[in-house]
DNA sequence: ATGGCCATAGTGTATGGA
């Protein structure tokens, strides 16, 4: 089985991306984040007409996240119910025995800013609630896949001199993924060889795709009970070179 | 040429993204 993550940057907008890619990749398991719609005006009949269950959590403007599935979707928690304020970033469902977490994880802007510290805040919180779901769901194999905003290592940077120290590479940002790791979860990505320069998000300006100059901050991490049936994991780069692409790329674990 | 974008709200231009 196959569980993806894709940080669509709009679902009103990248809704044909997302019907192409599934129709090429009919992956078991989607987590899309920054949707950007408010339920109401999520395209539920078009997903349903893909193949897929899906369940979604928006708001209107900014973030948003959902799952896809080709198998029901039960036992669904909307946000981390440690930190429920208004941004719509976690959603976790149970299919098949597994829990799914779908997660949008703040951008923090700057490392000098509140979004900075909002984004420290709610991971912290995010530890606490994991610790939790891994205790309840951890016996049928759990998944928390999605965007985190988080560069894990200098490799995961095209430039990693220019990067020291800022947003999305600092190392309070990194140590708050690392204490996620370290409930017990694998990175799937890391468990393989990988060409190097491999990222999942590329600056729309500066013709950061085409130089390659990413990041990898989109990331699949698992727990012991799925990392040790995983055999494969790859960003797919292919809808980045689609006309008017989300700027990330969707990765994908492969799962015996 | 060392900078070059995109989506949203809303109809100018500001904000957020990463």
């Amino acid at each position: 089985m196959k569980i993806a993550t894709w940080n669509v940057n709009s679902l009103k907008v990248r809704l044909p991306h997302l019907l192409r890619w599934l129709a090429d990749n009919p992956v078991d398991v989607l987590c899309l984040q920054e949707t950007k719609l408010t339920d109401d005006k999520f395209p539920t009949a078009e997903i349903n007409a893909a193949g897929y269950h899906v369940v979604f959590s928006g708001q209107k403007t900014y973030n948003g996240v959902a799952i896809l599935s080709k198998r029901p979707i039960t036992d669904v928690v909307k946000n981390n119910p440690r930190y429920a304020d208004a941004q719509q970033r976690i959603l976790a469902a149970s299919i098949d025995g597994m829990r799914i977490i779908c997660a949008y994880v703040p951008n923090g802007q700057a490392v000098d800013t509140d979004k900075y510290a909002y984004k420290l805040a709610w991971l912290a919180s995010l530890h606490e609630w994991l610790g939790e779901e891994l205790a309840a769901h951890g016996a049928g194999g759990l998944a928390i896949v999605g965007d985190y905003n988080i560069a894990p290592e200098d490799r995961d940077v095209h430039d990693p001199l220019a990067w020291a120290g800022q947003v999305l590479c600092s190392d309070k940002e990194r140590a708050a993924l690392t204490a996620l790791v370290e409930l017990g979860l694998t990175d799937a990505f890391r468990m393989f060889e990988q060409l190097d320069k491999s990222f999942s998000w590329w600056d729309y300006r500066m013709l950061g795709y085409q130089k390659n100059k990413g990041l990898r901050i989109d990331h699949i991490l698992l727990s012991d009970v799925l990392a040790r049936r995983c055999v494969a994991c790859a960003i797919d780069r292919v809808p980045r070179k689609w006309e008017q692409p989300s700027d990330h790329a969707p990765v994908i674990a492969t799962l015996s």
